[in-house]
DNA sequence: ATAGGGTTAG
């Protein structure tokens, strides 16, 4: 039987179903009913528990000898619900109970609903919901989970609202969903607002709306996370969870590692599972913590939790950003073949791109082609990305060509910033504008700030004034930019200009980014500044660097003196070049670790000229291998070379 | 009936 021959009820009937339907909007006294005889159920119960998926063949052939009563069907939808792939089944009953005419009831059509929902049929879910009188906040919950699932933030929150228009109170179950969604599609004004209505019903103590709020809550606003979770009545995994997953994904990622620890070593009951596991990896990632990492490894190990793909997929990324390649393609290789999805895929070409290792992120490309996996959005920016650092420029400009027409994966402005980093890097400049002038969607930021660091590159203060003029006002705020110009007039000599940007940085109240770089002793991270002299360290940190130009010089080393100019960032330029932030992780490294240890370094700006020269003479002098991860990419030192060829 | 998870340029 099809939907639409549904008859409408007489307006008697109307009125005795909106009657229960209010009723049952409550919690419904287990043997009460609203029908005038007494529940079929109590006369003789076809199914005196749940019903179980093997005795639904005889019930259903025995449901016509009942008298016709929505406690009949209910148990059955829950259940169909419930078991996936039971939809044609599904389709039957609800045609059988629109046949007896239930189809009105509140109760059961959100059974029916939900069942539709969770199975993704969402045109046949939303159809119900406009046939219902009388919705319940049980049906919209229903419909509200199947479109967070299956459908559009815009659809569920579109759902929310009219909830609300009804005058339905959402409850602990709708609101998970709703804010999900909130964060999904980024509004703060209907997060708050969202939120707002959490607390005045008081639902942020709910253990399952407690977990949303922490989760979702924005970076600004950590410290009212916070105090949600401080103010949890009872946590479980989950709360602990979502609030280390909060720190983890807003990039506190000391925040997410310390309360990781407090988890496990502060006598909770609560154990971590994979999902904890998968959330703090990316803390590991943010900070470049191998050893914490490998701990972090060792754990999920014991605990079995390795063998999971999605921790296994952050392994990749975490070893993959701590410097150790190697070890992300074995915890690849790990991974069943069987579970490599696109996620998987996307780790392994994003590690061996950022390593500069462009051949190698074609060919995993290829391999996951070739292996029947789709390529999204995310997949064409590593792969674009490998190629611009590799400078396999046609290369690169060939995939970029094909990824609409034979991988039908839309053109997004970070397709373009890959791009206009691949021709510009490899100084083709005019081409890259052009890229630009021809796009057909608006460049953001990326885009022009990709032209601008390539201008820096191939000394073209013509185009370079362009893209910083349209990054001044699509990013008022970034003083990496007019750092970056201003370098570029003080190349020039233009030093009108320079005391210009200067006067507009000081003007807008913009503070310039410090250049930070932090090296992992012990498991224990040390951070320094450009010109520090506060790690206890310092004194010999000092005397090692003041030696360091003799005896580097000694080996041919000549300073680049030019990046006095040039440095990317004006606070590095009045330092001495000596006392650059990875200069004083190295020289840290280099006294508290036995001979032949690698180094690994991590900086939060670009490096400069000389500090990559000088580290490759150091590489040699001192026999180790240093490996630094600057804002863009790894630099792998030994023997007095860099994997990048000098091509960055 | 519900919550927490992995991949993204410069």
């Amino acid at each position: 039987m099809k939907f639409r021959k549904t008859k409408a009820p007489s307006l008697a009937n109307q009125n005795r179903i909106y009657a229960a339907s209010r009723h049952r909007s409550s919690p419904r006294p287990p043997t009460t009913s609203l029908h005038p005889s007494p529940s079929p159920l109590l006369l003789s119960n076809p199914y005196p528990s749940k019903p179980k998926l093997q005795d639904l063949p005889t019930l259903l052939k025995s449901l016509h000898q009942f008298p016709p009563h929505p406690d009949l069907y209910i148990p059955i939808f829950q259940l169909l619900t419930r078991t996936p792939g039971s939809l044609r089944l599904g389709r039957q009953l609800h045609a059988h109970v629109t046949l007896r005419g239930l189809q009105y009831d509140a109760v059961l059509a959100a059974r029916i609903a939900a069942m539709y929902s969770s199975s993704g049929d969402l045109r046949v879910a939303s159809l119900l919901l406009r046939h219902t009188p009388h919705p319940s906040s049980l049906l919209f919950n229903a419909l509200i989970r199947g479109h967070s699932l299956y459908g559009t933030p815009e659809g569920t929150l579109k759902l929310f609202d009219e909830m609300l228009y009804l005058g339905l109170l959402p409850d602990h179950f709708t609101f998970p969903f709703v804010l999900k969604c909130c964060a999904d599609i980024g509004s703060v004004p209907f997060g708050q607002s969202v939120h707002s209505q959490c607390l005045r019903r008081g639902l942020e103590k709910d253990l399952y709306v407690g977990s949303s709020l922490i989760r979702y809550m924005k970076v600004g606003n950590f410290k009212a996370a916070e105090e949600l979770f401080a103010a949890l009545p009872s946590r479980n995994i989950v709360s602990w969870t979502a609030m280390i997953s909060g720190y983890s994904q807003n990039g506190l990622a000391d925040r997410a590692l310390a309360l990781f620890e407090e988890m496990r070593q502060g006598g909770n009951d609560v154990k971590p599972n994979w999902v904890t596991i998968a959330s703090v990896l990316p803390a590991c990632s943010h900070s470049a913590a191998l050893k914490r990492g490998e701990q972090i490894h060792r754990y999920a190990g014991a605990m079995g939790f390795d063998s999971h793909p999605v921790v296994q997929i952050a392994l990749v990324a975490m070893y993959a950003k701590c410097g150790s390649l190697v070890k992300a393609r074995h915890c690849f290789d790990r991974i069943n073949k069987k579970e490599r999805d696109v996620i998987a895929w996307n780790a392994l070409i994003t590690a061996y791109a950022s390593h500069g290792r462009g051949v190698e992120a074609v060919s995993a490309f290829e391999d996951m082609v070739t292996s029947g996996v789709r390529p999204n959005e995310i997949t064409f920016t590593a792969l674009l990305s490998g190629c611009s650092h590799s400078g396999l420029v046609d290369q690169g400009l060939r995939y970029f060509n094909c990824m609409r027409m034979v991988h039908s994966v839309e053109l997004r402005s970070e397709h373009y910033a890959c791009v206009v980093d691949l021709l510009g890097r490899a100084g083709r400049l005019g081409e890259a504008k052009e890229m630009i002038d021809q796009m057909e969607i608006d460049a953001g930021p990326s885009v022009w700030g990709a032209l601008l660091s390539s201008c820096r590159i191939h000394h073209n203060l013509e185009i370079g004034e362009i893209a910083a003029k349209k990054l001044f006002v699509l990013e008022p705020e970034n003083s990496g930019n007019h750092v970056l110009l201003s370098n570029m007039y003080a190349e020039f000599g233009r030093w009108e200009e320079v005391k210009k940007i200067r006067a507009l940085l000081k003007d807008r109240g913009i503070r310039k980014s410090l250049s930070c770089s932090w090296i992992e002793i012990n498991g224990k991270v040390n951070a320094f500044l450009c010109g520090d002299k506060s790690h206890p360290q310092a004194a010999g940190i000092y005397i090692f660097l003041e030696d360091l130009p003799k005896k580097i010089k000694a080996a041919g080393y000549v300073p680049d003196t030019n990046f006095v100019l040039h440095d990317v960032s004006e606070e590095e330029k009045e330092c001495n070049l000596t006392m650059h932030s990875e200069k004083l992780a190295i020289a840290f490294g280099l006294l508290s670790t036995s001979p032949g240890a690698v180094l690994r370094v991590t900086k939060n700006l670009r490096m400069c000229g000389d500090c990559h020269l000088a580290i490759k003479f150091i590489s040699k002098i001192y026999d180790r291998e240093i490996i630094v991860r600057d804002v863009n990419r790894f630099h792998h030192f030994r023997d007095g070379l860099c994997s990048c060829g000098d091509y960055w």
